[in-house]
DNA sequence: TTTCTTGAAAATTTCGTGATTTTGCTAAAA
DNA sequence: TTTTAGCAAAATCACGAAATTTTCAAGAAA
């Protein structure tokens, strides 16, 4: 199963940033071609896929790209800023010296790309190692909150938020306030400042919202 | 697949209220007699099962009931918190008339089989009926926030949350407490206070918090 | 005794096939 | 022209068997 994985790999990479069209039939007798083995196999990743959200499928009636909708992007969005926020804030509170230089690194790096974007006509060719390099940022914040648990969810979340964005029509996949936000991001980090770092979190997410949510609710004692 | 799906929900009660041990193995070849399918049926079954984490698995090593851990019970608590919190304030706004019903319905149900509990020596034979009215319970609390995500979400940690403690040798699945507190839960959500439903929940949950929780901090505007 | 090798048994994964269901096309009926 | 019925092609699902990998016990070497 070790190419298993890259079965799995390349599935959720086509059906997440390839441009596939919305509602496309993944077709297991047609898709073996491209990963040289049988159709079970392949069915057997887009069934795993199709668990974590990334493929819809019905029973009888196969896998097909999933359809985004604006429903879709609100709630994972909301789902996505209380994750994070939740834990940045652990991670800020329990992350030491070598979590500040691992999110500055993530920083950097993602940084660096963001600026080659800013410049460029045409973001295509740097996408991938864009969305590499922000979801690498995007996860070090959370890396020492001490939750795998909360990391595989955020992960999942963050990937099907990722696949929503990229395949709605409107590609707001890149904006040029990204690079002050992210940096932003880091700077409430590095300050420790919890409220600070949840506002520009959700300052970050916040465009993707696409409903109103209700206002301010008291948190409690933990 | 309509008994492809029984097979699913066979399966998830034995690994999460079955009563198997921790570690056990769970092989298709065996396991397919009792369900009466091929082995490859099962392994589906099983595969699916381990994506939300109620199995563990490691290729070309099988499947295995999860080892129950104060990490894991720490750690499934506490997204159980933030996610039921940030459900129930939703619902708490959102939900009308139908959804004070359902859930004083769902209360009524849950508190007349914990009564029941209170009185008899043995728990087991009432563990399944309770299991299912909490469940449905918890998920009525939640099912008006609007959002699929965030349900569905909650339902995994939930189903994972129950197999850790009732898996685990302190078989804390019930106690007396929680009458009191399930009621004092509907009362806050009739009431509709956001901060009291908050503080409720955590009080419910807390004592599967096996480590320490940092204090309070400040929430954002939305 | 402990560690390392060996090889047979057991378990897991992959694969092609047949049965069942869905899909799409054509033609008749309204 | 629109709707319905029927049939053929295509796709999906369950299955058992072959191929691969792991497990484990028994013997050899240190």
């Amino acid at each position: 199963m070790d190419e298993e994985n890259d079965i799995y790999e390349g599935l959720r990479l086509r059906v997440t940033s390839g441009g596939l069209t919305p509602n496309t039939k993944l077709k297991p007798a047609v898709l073996r071609h491209d990963y040289n083995c049988s159709a079970s196999t392949i069915r057997e990743a887009l069934f795993k896929l199709s668990t974590v959200g990334l493929v819809s499928f019905q029973e009888q009636r196969g896998f097909r790209v999933p359809i985004p909708t604006d429903q879709a992007q609100h709630e994972l969005t909301h789902l996505r800023i209380l994750l994070e926020c939740e834990g940045a804030c652990l991670s800020l509170r329990q992350g030491g010296i070598d979590w500040e230089s691992q999110l500055t690194a993530a920083h950097h790096k993602l940084s660096h790309i963001e600026k080659r974007v800013r410049g460029s006509a045409d973001h295509t060719p740097l996408f991938i190692l864009w969305a590499k390099a922000e979801q690498a940022f995007h996860e070090t914040l959370i890396s020492d909150c001490g939750s795998d648990v909360l990391k595989a969810t955020h992960a999942m979340i963050y990937q099907r938020f990722r696949q929503q964005v990229f395949n709605s029509d409107k590609k707001f996949v890149f904006v040029t306030e990204n690079i002050e936000q992210h940096q932003g991001i880091l700077e409430a980090a590095l300050m420790r400042d919890e409220a600070l770092i949840r506002s520009r979190i959700y300052s970050h997410l916040e465009r993707n919202l696409v409903f109103d949510m209700p206002p301010e609710l008291p948190k409690l004692p933990y």
